[in-house]
DNA sequence: CAAGGTAAGTGTATGAATTACACATACACA
DNA sequence: TGTGTATGTGTAATTCATACACTTACCTTG
């Protein structure tokens, strides 16, 4: 009735960004140190274990600052992934016995997600070690482990968000004008949507309220600001 | 950059049992060696640690087994709690020092629901030991551990699932008849439906489909069954 | 074997919500 | 002061959701 166990737990987190020109999602590349071929160093979504005396989110939040520096994103648990074998590809062999003690570990992984407008989280955390990068989301290529996997099924759960009405400035929490926010639901969607009948739906949405402030320095009518 | 840690995974169960007088869950009785105090022993959802060779949906199934002999439930994973002190409390201690190796480790779990018709499984699968019980949801007392706040989400999920049209049948994967799965959403839902509209509702969701058989042995007009 | 009891099964009219669609407005710039 | 550009707004048509009552098929009992 009692096992003897013995696994890792991380969390990863998935971090879409929305601006004009589509919807990228946060990477970091593994530091180089030693891959298990001449194979190029691979990306991955920014994720890492969680210390014994954290919570989850609280551990997702860590993680993401350490790994980007990013702070303040509203990040939401979606999923577990725990197969068995989802760290034991020999593409990711050689960068885990880099940086961890146990590196046959089983790793089982809690994932989150979250939405940010990437005009105000600086669209190139780059700066930092490792070297964090938003990657349009059409141009992932081969991520580690499972994050590919991890990857769609985040997208899939931000897809039910903002369908179900729920959620779109909550992950944002940002100001945006209608438009853009209309940009970025038919992006998500990926489908077009009708303006009157969209602001018609936005107004229904208690959540969302106008600021005094407008949109400055455009040649044409300023659009009203929104926030959550 | 790498963490000594060491943690425990469990998988929890939410299974919730329908029949015509009400929503039940299936609750295991600790077997109760040693109370901390002079306390009942205390219930609590059906959970184990998972084997460090399987997945997670594949303990859950396991798990759910072990502990109560039911087999075969549709089990959807639905969140992972991990409060650093959620095995913590004084009541939890005892009752975890009698069936663990180590006792105090911390313990994360991920928690799976379904449903099933009470009719199939046996309503009482009480005769293996540990006392497996349905318990009416509305007489669920003080659980171990964390297993009252897991209970709600794993019902508020239920709900989401059967409002979004999604689900209902994918849970319980039986054959009724629509008098019956009518009673089954207005119980969840806690509202009453019509009948006539529920059924044209009904029919719109391509994946229940009528059956050949037909109810039996009933003193009125037998209904068309439905299967998923 | 006829009559009565019981839940099953069915359609329509009304109101609510969603869709499709085009022009006047406000600011910036030249 | 005029032109360019994206903002902001209403209505009619259609689809979807709701409310509502009687006939049918089988079982039972006298």
């Amino acid at each position: 009735m009692s096992f003897p166990q013995s696994l890792h737990l991380s969390v990863d987190c998935v971090v879409f960004g929305y601006d004009d020109d589509g919807l990228k999602v946060l990477l970091i590349n593994q530091k180089t140190a030693a891959t298990y071929d001449d194979s190029e160093p691979m990306s991955q979504l920014p994720g890492d274990l969680i210390l014994l005396d954290e919570g989850l989110d609280q551990a997702a939040q860590r993680v993401l600052f350490e790994l980007t520096q990013i702070k303040g994103v509203f990040l939401k648990q979606f999923m577990a992934f725990g197969d068995p074998d989802r760290v034991k590809d020999l593409k990711d062999r050689a960068w885990l016995q880099s940086v961890r003690n146990l590196p046959d570990q089983r790793v089982v992984t809690v994932g989150y997600y979250g939405l940010v407008s990437l005009q105000d989280f600086d669209p190139r955390p780059a700066s930092f070690a490792g070297g964090a990068e938003w990657v349009d989301l059409a141009e992932v290529g081969a991520l580690a482990f499972d994050h590919n996997l991890i990857l769609a099924q985040a997208f899939d759960t931000l897809k039910e968000q903002l369908e179900s009405q729920h959620i779109s400035f909550e992950l944002l929490h940002k100001k945006l004008n209608l438009t853009q926010l209309q940009a970025l639901y038919e992006i998500v969607l990926d489908k077009k949507l009708d303006k009157r009948n969209f602001r018609k739906n936005v107004k229904k949405m208690t959540h969302v309220v106008p600021l005094d402030e407008k949109q400055t320095g455009v040649m044409h009518k300023p659009a009203q600001l929104f926030s959550y």
